[in-house]
DNA sequence: CACGAGACCTGTTCGC
DNA sequence: TGCGAACAGGTCTCGT
C-alpha cells in the first residue's frame, strides 16, 4: 500500500491524533507509555527477537513520530521503533479493548485504554527495535524532498548508471521513497520513457524528472495518500492518477490510450506518445 | 554490474 | 457457477 505519502499520512495522524469521524478518534502518539506488547506473526518483527521484544519496550514513552524514504519512525524514550509497511500494513490507534480485528500482527498496548496495531493482510510488513536507526536506514538514497538534492546532483545520479530509469527510481538506495504508482506519475509529467537508460537522460530531463517526482508526492500528500482496491485509508490521490491503473484509457493530455507493459515484474503504465521511446 | 525469476503472503478480479 | 491464473502500493535473494 504505502509509498512516501501514505506513509507521511499515516505519520501525521499518529503525531497529532485524529478527533473525527469521532468513531475513529484517538489521541497524539507522543506522550503515550507502553505498557506490554503482543506479536501475533512473529516474522512481522525483524529485530529484536520476540523475546526481547517483549521485555524492551514496557515502560518506554512515544516521544516523537517521524519518516525517512517509506520507513516510519516512532522516537522512544530509549529506544527506535522502525516499521515498514511494504504492501498491505497500515498502523492504527485504537481503544485497548476493542475485538481484534482479522491482519492485526502486532498489537502494542498503550497507558490510557490505547492500542497502537500493525494490521498487515499479507504479512510483509516488518518492525525493528534499535538503539541506532542508521542500523537500518543506512543504506537509504536521499530523500526527495532534501534541498541538497539539487538538479545537476539528480542528473548526476542518473549518468552514473545505465539502468532503465524506472527501476532506478524504485531502487530505495538512489533515492528514498518512490514506489510504483508514483514513479509512473513522475515519469509521465516528465515525459520520460520508463525504460530510457538513465545515462541518456539529458540535464533537462533530468531536472523536469525532479520536479515532477517532487509535484507528484507533494499531490499526494496534499490528497493524504492514495486509496486502492479494498485497502482504503481516506486519502483520494486515485482520483487524480494520470497514468497508473489507467491501462486504455485515454490520456489526459493527448487521448493515445495509456500501456501497460511489465518492467522488473512490475505493472508500467505511460503514454505512448507523451513519453517517447527514443528521445528527440 | 544489471537483469530476471522466485520467495514471502492474502485477497480480489479476470478469463475461460 | 466454478476454478485457476493474474494481479496488487515492496523488497530480499539467487542464478546468469
Amino acid at each position: 500500500m504505502p509509498e512516501l505519502p501514505e506513509v507521511e499520512t499515516i505519520a501525521n495522524g499518529l503525531r497529532l491524533g485524529r478527533r473525527e469521524p469521532a468513531e475513529a478518534a484517538h489521541p497524539a502518539l507522543p506522550g503515550l507509555s507502553i505498557e506490554r506488547t503482543e506479536l501475533l506473526w512473529e516474522r512481522t518483527l525483524a529485530v529484536p527477537g520476540p523475546a526481547e521484544f517483549a521485555t524492551r519496550l514496557p515502560g518506554q514513552k512515544f516521544v516523537s513520530i517521524g519518516r525517512r524514504g517509506k520507513f516510519l519512525l516512532a522516537q522512544l524514550t530509549q529506544d527506535t521503533l522502525i516499521v515498514h509497511l511494504r504492501m498491505s500494513g497500515d498502523l492504527l490507534v485504537e481503544p485497548l479493548e476493542a475485538p481484534l480485528p482479522p491482519h492485526h500482527r502486532l498489537v502494542i498496548a498503550l497507558k490510557g485504554g490505547w492500542r497502537l496495531a500493525l494490521n498487515d493482510t499479507r504479512k510483509f510488513a516488518r518492525v525493528w527495535l534499535v538503539s541506532d536507526p542508521q542500523v537500518v536506514l543506512g543504506g537509504l538514497g536521499p530523500e526527495p524532498f532534501d534541498p541538497a538534492l539539487t538538479p545537476a546532483a539528480f542528473h548526476s545520479i542518473l549518468q552514473r548508471s545505465r539502468r532503465q530509469i524506472k527501476p532506478l527510481l524504485l531502487d530505495q538506495t538512489v533515492i528514498a521513497g518512490l514506489g510504483n504508482i508514483y514513479t509512473d506519475e513522475a515519469l509521465h509529467l516528465a515525459g520520460l520513457h520508463p525504460l530510457l537508460p538513465a545515462n541518456t537522460v539529458p540535464q533537462e530531463g533530468a531536472a523536469r524528472l525532479l520536479d515532477a517526482v517532487r509535484s507528484v508526492l507533494q499531490a499526494g500528500i496534499r490528497h493524504h495518500g492514495a486509496s486502492i482496491d479494498w485497502v482504503y485509508r481516506g486519502g483520494d490521490f486515485q482520483n487524480y492518477f494520470l497514468v497508473y491503473q489507467r491501462t486504455g484509457t485515454p490520456c489526459r493530455t493527448c487521448g493515445t490510450p495509456v500501456r501497460r507493459i511489465v518492467i522488473g515484474q512490475r505493472g508500467t503504465h505511460f503514454c505512448p506518445s507523451c513519453q517517447p521511446e527514443v528521445r528527440e
